[in-house]
DNA sequence: TTTCGATGGTGAGGCAGTTCACACAGCCGC
DNA sequence: GCGGCTGTGTGAACTGCCTCACCATCGAAA
């Protein structure tokens, strides 16, 4: 019944080319273009905790999960962190910089262990320039992040630490419906995903803890109450 | 010498023809592609303070600013606003929801008498499916934008009120180098595109202009100093 | 000319969240 | 089985910024 630990080794749940077929980017695409471009790709174990790459770093192409869990994060020069996006199973990341072929502009770090696929620039922005349906399937991505970053400026600006830690929760642990609704992250990768303080996170969430709302474990946290966190998140305060 | 005020009539340096063939999004099509385009475009007056449109509107299309400034903005729950972009002359918006076809998730609002362009979108996304090349373009300014927008992310999480502000203002005045370095711009909306209470904001201001390094008008700010607001901006802190 | 909304200016007081200083538990590698 | 690292728990002190409550001024509209 605990949260299972990230250190396991990765399920290997798909392959490449099933993550190509299957990919909402790629699946209207021909069966001998997805042969194609799975030629093009390597895939990339790498250990949780692993820099995947960092900011500055010119960015050499599109990385996709096969399995395990990344953040997107940007550090400040006093140590601080923030998350700006976080990436699992079957999810695609990097496309900024594959797209204009300027530096990376944050790091990514793996959250588990994880196994990536990796599409060079090189090789991509060519089979790109000859595929205009994937280029909108790019812009519908770009679209689906801007509305997304816009909505982290919203967040920061307007919402206090209780809103925002319950609406983290519940996007942290949505899909898993029902009982057992949890998710493998420390505290601290949670503070930084809500901008906040180690402290006043771990405070917060004693505090739903004791009440009954959600269980926590060492590297993980169980959401029980999705229905009370629910209403913080819409209320904007913890009217108890 | 002062500050212009931004109640004029906008002047029409450019017309819709001459925006088209040369913004850099269009400047490489053939003529009669341009003359096309230019037959589906309505050009709209709008006094400042108007609202162009609100969150939640259906995207009904692309906008391109002829003369003016637009600040794109959302408003909180208890009547907050934050300013999430500006755009003035020759700069296009909207295109989010012009690409993706979902609702505006902002509002817009004219901050000067502005004269600006409109594409609808029903006759924009069949051209942009033929045009491959004019895709390519839209997605250097998503990915521009959501460059731009991360970076507000991590502004407002790591920097303090000067910080902010002092780069903030270097933004508004640059483009007019020498020694009339100045935005007409209220403080309110200052305030609002750092993310901070417009009496915080004031206060700041008045300090800086009491060691003369800007100048304060009503509706307007001037630079004087650019230097030492380069240092706070960089240092992250008013080393004075 | 009067009125009224929008803008700018200012101080007192409060509080959400940070910072710092710990303590303690699990887990990993050796 | 022993360090050492990572993750968690907790309180006290501090502080940057907000909120509130004003007033002054300007410009435009009535």
């Amino acid at each position: 019944m605990s949260i299972s630990r990230a250190k396991q080794a990765p399920q290997r749940t798909r392959d490449k080319l099933s993550l190509l077929r299957s990919h909402p980017l790629f699946r209207d695409l021909p069966g001998p273009v997805i042969e194609h471009l799975g030629s093009y790709m390597r895939t990339r174990r790498v250990a949780r905790g692993t820099t995947i790459f960092s900011k500055g770093d010119p960015g050499t192409g599109l990385m996709g999960v096969l399995a395990g869990a990344v953040k997107v994060s940007v550090a400040s020069a006093d140590g601080k962190d923030i998350v700006l996006n976080t990436f699992r199973e079957g999810d695609i990341f990097g496309e900024i910089a594959l797209l204009d072929g300027r530096p990376r502009t944050a790091d990514a770090i793996a959250m588990a262990d994880c196994e990536l696929i990796v599409i060079e620039r090189r090789d991509f922005v060519p089979f790109l320039g000859s595929h205009p349906d994937v280029m909108l399937k790019f812009i519908e991505i770009l679209c689906s992040r801007l509305r997304h970053t816009s909505e982290q400026v919203q967040d920061i600006t307007f919402l206090n630490l209780p809103t925002r830690l319950a609406k983290t929760l519940l996007q942290l642990t949505a899909g898993e419906e029902g009982a057992q609704r949890k998710a493998a992250i420390t505290q601290r990768e949670i503070s930084q995903m809500i901008g906040m303080s180690r402290e006043s996170t771990n405070k917060q969430l004693r505090a739903w803890a004791k009440r009954g709302w959600i269980r926590l474990e060492r590297g993980g946290v169980g959401v029980t109450a999705p229905d009370k966190l629910a209403a913080i998140a819409a209320e904007g305060f913890d009217a108890s």
